[in-house]
DNA sequence: ATGTCACACCTTGTGTGA
């Protein structure tokens, strides 16, 4: 069984490039961030005659994640346990912002994940992407009450370590690479996930994402923040692992590219 | 060079977010 995520920068925009990307990969399952389109928008007779369900949970112009499945589709959830919303300036309220969505597809069970940016330290969005991580880990608390294969996929907008960027000294008083975003990953991970580590298919660290600007793809100068934390059941059935940069090279790419899991299920 | 994209709209530029 085959399992990809990848953050696509707006289904839109991006489905030439999709359809092509699911031809070649033929993922069983693709867990999709940033769709940047209402969950009714989503082309789902396009990819359907690839023969992919989805199951997405959108709401226009910003965020939005899906699951693509030729595996089958089950117990779909939309947001986390207790996720909080975020308040954008000058609003009354918080909004929830659509981010997770869980599915069971061919006896796994996973959710695709966008993460907040952050934007800035010290700005309310990186407040609520800290906040957003501790409901993750929560949700992830109740999944695993489960005995089945789990994992959380997607992009997670952190780096683990400092080699997971380009240039650590470039990173220096920014998001994605602080101790506080560090340790709510690790949190994550201490309900029972563990990391699949993927393998860079050039160059030494498989990175994910190239900012579009400064030549950044060329250069390799990128980060690895598109992650996968799965229970034992589900690293355990790990045959493989690969970041596809592929898919990045060209015009019309999204700035993130699909990390593929290869599962003896 | 805040150098590129993508989206929405009070739309053919501008603001917002990444």
């Amino acid at each position: 069984m085959r399992i990809a995520t990848w953050n696509v920068n707006s289904v839109g925009a991006r489905l030439p490039k999709l359809i092509d990307w699911l031809g070649k990969a033929e993922p069983d399952v693709l867990c999709v961030q940033e769709l940047k389109c209402a969950a009714d928008a989503f082309p789902v007779d396009e990819v359907g005659e690839l023969g992919y369900e989805v199951a997405a949970h959108g709401t226009g112009r910003w965020n939005g994640v899906a699951v693509l499945s030729k595996v089958g589709i089950d117990e779909v959830r939309r947001g986390l346990l207790d996720e909080p919303g975020f308040q954008a300036d000058g609003a009354m309220f918080e909004t929830q912002e659509p981010r997770a969505i869980g599915a069971t597809c061919g006896g796994v069970r996973m959710w695709s994940v966008y993460v907040p940016n952050g934007r800035e330290v010290g700005h309310p969005h990186y407040a609520y992407k800290l906040r957003w991580l501790d409901a993750l880990r929560a949700t992830a608390i109740e999944e695993l009450a489960a005995d089945r294969p789990f994992a959380v996929l997607g992009d997670f907008n952190i780096a683990p370590t400092d080699a997971d960027v380009w240039d650590i000294a470039a990173f220096e008083g920014s998001t994605h690479v602080t101790e506080d975003e560090r340790k709510a990953l690790a949190a994550l991970a201490e309900t029972g996930l563990a990391e699949v580590y993927p393998r860079a298919l050039k160059y030494d660290v498989p990175f994910t994402y190239w900012d579009y600007r400064q030549l950044r793809f060329p250069n390799n100068q990128g980060m690895r923040i598109d992650l996968v934390y799965g229970n034992e059941r589900f690293t355990g059935a790990v045959a493989d692992s690969y970041v596809d940069r592929e898919a990045r090279k060209g015009k019309g790419t999204s700035d993130h590219t699909p990390v593929v899991v290869d599962l003896d299920l």
